[in-house]
DNA sequence: CGAATCCTTGAACACCTTCAACAGGGGTGG
DNA sequence: CCACCCCTGTTGAAGGTGTTCAAGGATTCG
C-alpha cells in the first residue's frame, strides 16, 4: 500500500510532532514565517488520533471550531443531495487544509470522511485568528492560502463546466499526479485512495464511464492500471487529453462566446 | 433598462461617495465595522470612472494591486483557453468582490470585463491588510469573505459537477434572481447582461441548448423570456428544476457512491 | 439601408447513460 | 481450506440528451 518514499513522511505513532519536523512544513501554514513565531504557532496546534477508513471528521452542518490540515492519509469532503445520495466537493491530501468554507457561517457545510486511515493536525479557528492579529505575516498567509483555494475551485470549475468525460478524469489524473508531486511522493505510480464509485460521483459521471475510461486509457498505453494502483506512462499524452481532449473537440474553432 | 428600485442604488455621477452612503454597504466589506473604522476603510477607497460595455477591468497576469467591489452594472470574469477561446469563471453584480483569487499569486489569474457599463470601488490591497493589522474586526471580515468566495464556487461545482443542461440553466437563474433580491432589485424581472453565449460558455454547453432550454421554460410556463428581459413566473417550478430536475432524474436512488 | 452579430430552429450524429449481466476480491462460517 | 456471499469493478447493448452542422430570422449600429 506504502511506496517506498513514503516512509520519511507517514509518522503513524501519534507522537507531538512539531511543525518544524514535519515534511509537509512547507504546505501548510507556515510559510514564510519565523521560527520563533512557528513555536507560537505550534503551540496551538493539536494532534489527533489518526481516523480510520469511514471515519467521519466532521459531519454536515456541525459548529465550525478548527481548520484541518492532512497529515497522511487522505479525506474526502462532501455534502449530502436532497434525494439522499451525496456529492462529492474534494479529495484531501497530505498538506491540504480543509475547513476553510466554514468560517463565514461558523458550520460546516461539508462533511469529511476518511478514504484511509489518515491522521491530521487541528488548529483552533478563534486562537489562530488571535495569532495572525499579532502576526502580520501569519494574515498574509492565511489570506494567501484561501485565495489559493478560492484559484483552485476556479481551475475545477473551469474543468468540469466544459470537457467530456475523458478530459475530466485525465484531468483528475493530471491533479491528483501534480499534487503527489509537490508531497515528495512519486507522480507517476498513484494509489487512487478512492473508489471509482468516488470518482464518479466527484466528476459527475457514472460508474460505468469511469471504469471504461481507465480500460481505454490502458489500451492507448497512457496508464497502466491494476485496482487501485495506476502508473501513469505516458504523462504528456495524459496532458494533452487533459487539456484538449485528444479525440475530437481539438478544434472547436466557432466556439466563440463573448459579448464584446 | 432600469426598472423602478434601482433609482435609489444607481449613481452614475463619479461622485466621491462614501461607503456610509452607498446602497450596497452592507454586502461588501465593511459589515459589522464601527462607524470610526469605516472611516478609515473609506479613506483607501478609490472610485473609477464607470467602465463602458466591453471594457477590460484588469487583463489576464495583470499584476495585482487592488480588489474590486462592483457598484453598479456587472462583470464577466474568464480565462482564455489553450485554443484561443475564454472560459468564463463567474458573473459579478454590484455588491460583489473581485480580485480575491490574485492574493496568492499576486497576480490576476482571469481577466475582468464589463458586461454593460460599470461602476467599481477599488480597494488597494497593500492598505487593506495593513488596516486589517489594526482593525481585527476587518481582519475577521476579510477572512469571512474569502471563506463566503470559496463557499459558493462549491456550490457551483456541485451543480457543474453533476447536472442536465436544463438543470444547470434554472439553478444559474435562481442564483441571479436571489442574488437580485439581496440586493433590493425585482427577483422575478431579470435582465441578463451577459449573452445567450456567455452563459452557455459559463455552464458548460453550447449556445444552440441554451437557447433550446430557454425556450422550452417558456412553453412549460416556468418564465417569459423577451431576448434579455426575462421574467420567473413559476419561481417554485424553476427551483423544482434547479434542484432535482423535473423530467426525469428525480429517483436516481441506486446512486450510492461512498466508499464506506 | 446593409452588414455584422446574436439568437433561434431543425435534422443527424456522438457521447454518455441506463439497464443488465458477469468477473474478481475479501471476509465469514462451516 | 473451501464454499458462499457481498461488494466493487468491468463489460455489453439499447436508448436519450446534448452536440454538431446548417440555415434562416431578429436586432443593432454604422
Amino acid at each position: 500500500m506504502e511506496d517506498g518514499n513514503t516512509s520519511k513522511i507517514i509518522n503513524l505513532n501519534p507522537v507531538k510532532l512539531a511543525c518544524s519536523d514535519c515534511g509537509l512544513y512547507q504546505l501548510c501554514l507556515p510559510v514564510g514565517i519565523e521560527p520563533s513565531e512557528l513555536e507560537q504557532l505550534d503551540r496551538i496546534i493539536k494532534r489527533r488520533r489518526p481516523l480510520r477508513r469511514g471515519e467521519h471528521l466532521f459531519q454536515v452542518s456541525a459548529p465550525f471550531r478548527s481548520i484541518y490540515a492532512v497529515h497522511s492519509g487522505s479525506i474526502k469532503t462532501y455534502v449530502p443531495t436532497e434525494d439522499g445520495n451525496e456529492q462529492i466537493t474534494g479529495f484531501h491530501l497530505p498538506g491540504e487544509l480543509l475547513g476553510l468554507d466554514a468560517i463565514s457561517t461558523r458550520r460546516h457545510p461539508c462533511a469529511a470522511k476518511a478514504l484511509e486511515t489518515t491522521s491530521l493536525c487541528e488548529i483552533p479557528y478563534e486562537k489562530l485568528t488571535e495569532l495572525a492579529n499579532v502576526i502580520p505575516s501569519l494574515q498574509n498567509q492565511l489570506l494567501r492560502i484561501m485565495s489559493q483555494e478560492i484559484l483552485h475551485d476556479h481551475s475545477l470549475l473551469t474543468l468540469l463546466g466544459k470537457r467530456s468525460a475523458e478530459e475530466r478524469l485525465a484531468a483528475l489524473l493530471v491533479s491528483l499526479s501534480e499534487r503527489y508531486r509537490q508531497r515528495g511522493f512519486s507522480p507517476t505510480e498513484l494509489t487512487l485512495s478512492m473508489s471509482r464509485n468516488d470518482i464518479a460521483n466527484y466528476l459527475g459521471m457514472v460508474v460505468e464511464t469511469v471504469s471504461r475510461l481507465f480500460t481505454r486509457f490502458q489500451e492507448e498505453g497512457i496508464l497502466h492500471v491494476d485496482r487501485k494502483q495506476v502508473r501513469i506512462i505516458a504523462p504528456d499524452l495524459l496532458n494533452t487529453v487533459a487539456c484538449s481532449g485528444q479525440s475530437l473537440r481539438s478544434e472547436m474553432t466557432a466556439r466563440e462566446g463573448t459579448t464584446t
